[in-house]
DNA sequence: CTGAAAGCGCTTACAG
DNA sequence: CTGAAAGCGCTTACAG
């Protein structure tokens, strides 16, 4: 394995001079960095990136952690985050917490901490106040999706507000009989990302001054199967169904169009249904949805991570609050219409 | 931030006993590792691990690339497999090919060869000859799934085996006229599993003596989206329909269903349905098909990877070709059986 | 069992 | 512009 001390022999230069002419420093005359050029060609030399890493204190390379790598969330953030971290030259180490708790502290006090990452992203994970701390006094900073972040930089949709805005275009269309299939309540991991959805919804019909029945409100787990399950309970009902069901992902909104047909409904004279993401089916499903551009949103906080490190007075403020809201969008398909005549 | 110095002064002892007590390793008096320990827990020491790098030549880091992560079978894989990394206190450093080419030679050429990982995981990603040989020549080990891999260790299932027993599940069923929805020819990235796949089902055809009409091989792309479609043509054909679909992947078998309900045929009485995969979702589209265990493909592999890097004599074989057949099993579930009696 | 010291392979002030 | 040398923070033969 050819070291710097053979590339610089070859050339006849110090491995200063190498080091310099390699890294595109200054202060290298053109002559010699040309020799090094082709020394370091002839020689097939890759610098160790472990000693580059000692010398200088940087890994360029990027920790994240996220709760799953197989949802669709999440493995969207993540091909994004990836790509625009190799375009930069950067490495990405990936943590994710399904192990359970003793895991997770081992990743937090032990993996991040090693020295071998410059900066964390995380999706939908909420770091400890002290996690938060160790991690901003060693100067890495934190930038996260999926959830705001108390104490470092988020990107992150309103959901109440795209709960609310996806009620609305129900409410908008004439539909007064409103149902919804959330998570858990009070759980999804760190966030408590159903309640806020919920709260959207029951705000929209607050206002429209209808009420929200809890027969209505139903508890999935953002799977197509428990939206599937959850709408065929809701739809089946003989006395009270709804005319609209608003999931809060799109994933559950595939199950309740699933069950709305096998029940012999037609979406969306019988039944209409929205969510919320713009997965990359939902245009398959013409299903109407709030779109919150994941790809995008991986991409833009991927840059922003990748500019604070570039930022020399990092020090100064490595973790702050700073929550960027990112826009949601509403599209409208065709699994949203006016309710039938009859049905109101 | 506390470095090893600081642990060995306030121990009262050399840098080398912290270093031997905090490794576990032999040769320390108990009364020494106490007090290294103390120290240690006091300062909130944790060891550099570039240093720890520089010193022994050990990343206790694997190289991990596919071609994409979005996708089910890759982030399945992608999963296990850094849960496995993870328990045995190894990082996982993620490469994606969805750059293009560039990309993957910048990952090839440079990245992988920066001794910062030793050794590297791929899943349906062929490296070149001279690419192999360059981390054969570095000592890392490459442990491959998804496609045989000359001259490197594989875990994969036999494609065209599991294509012929999908297509003979449908034939001892009684079906004579049975469709194909496959990949594009030649192409899936580095290995040809269309053609395998196809392979596999033109055999068990002919073994059975019924022929293979070209209008019943369709080309999807392993979407959903694609299955819906390519099923429409072969279901809505006023001719010479098929009696029972095998697709070469689970999520095209999903869309295939989809589409014979939606052209009011029922599955399995108008039409069978059978994938490949045993995906997450087939469970609940009832559907049959061959199983991969693919969260299991990826624990086995991460494992073998592991047990070569912990080989002492690794050097002398780092890099053999060694194919192990991942068995596959049918799973029978409602979207398979004999056709109506007038349908033949 | 324990410690002094060399070494891992780079980068970068400091002189020249 | 260029080079000698210190330094990054560990591990590990080698002596004792």
């Amino acid at each position: 394995m050819a070291g710097i001390e053979d590339v610089a022999r070859l050339a006849g230069v110090s491995t200063a001079t190498v080091s310099r002419a390699l890294s595109g420093k200054e202060h290298v005359s053109a002559k010699a960095r040309a020799r090094v050029e082709a020394a370091a060609a002839e020689l097939g030399y890759v610098a160790s990136h472990t000693a580059y890493t000692l010398a200088t204190g940087r890994n360029r390379n990027i920790g994240v952690v996220m709760p799953y790598i197989d949802r669709w969330f999440f493995s969207t953030i993540l091909e994004a985050v990836e790509t625009t971290l190799i375009e930069a030259g950067y490495d990405l180490t990936l943590y994710n917490l399904s192990g359970g708790q003793g895991q997770r502290d081992k990743i937090f006090n032990d993996l991040l901490l090693r020295k071998r990452v410059d900066a964390v992203f995380t999706a939908a994970v909420a770091p400890s106040q002290s996690e938060l701390e160790q991690l901003t006094r060693m100067g890495k900073p934190i930038v996260g999706v999926g959830g705001k972040l108390e104490g470092a930089r988020t990107f992150v949709m309103d959901d109440t507000k795209a709960a609310r805005l996806a009620t609305e275009h129900l409410i908008a269309l004439g539909h007064r009989r409103i149902a919804f299939i959330g998570g858990t309540e009070g759980s999804d991991r760190e966030f408590r990302q159903h309640d806020l959805r919920k709260n959207g919804y029951v705000e929209a019909l607050h206002t429209a001054g209808l009420s929200s029945k809890t027969q209505w409100v139903a508890y999935g787990d953002y799977t197509i199967q428990s939206g599937y399950y959850e709408a065929k309970q809701l739809l089946g009902d003989p006395r009270d169904a709804p005319t609209a069901i608003f999931c809060a992902c799109d994933e559950m909104a595939f199950g309740a169009i699933m069950a709305a047909k096998d029940l012999g409904l037609r979406v969306p004279e019988d039944i209409s249904v929205i969510g919320i993401d713009n997965h990359d089916m939902s245009a398959f499903f013409e299903l109407s949805t709030i779109d919150q551009q994941v790809r995008q949103q991986g991409i833009a906080s991927a840059k922003r991570l990748l500019e604070l490190l570039e930022d020399p007075r990092l020090e100064e403020h490595v973790n702050v609050t700073e929550d960027l809201e990112w826009p949601v969008h509403l599209v409208v398909r065709s699994s949203t219409a006016r309710p039938a005549a009859g049905a109101r």
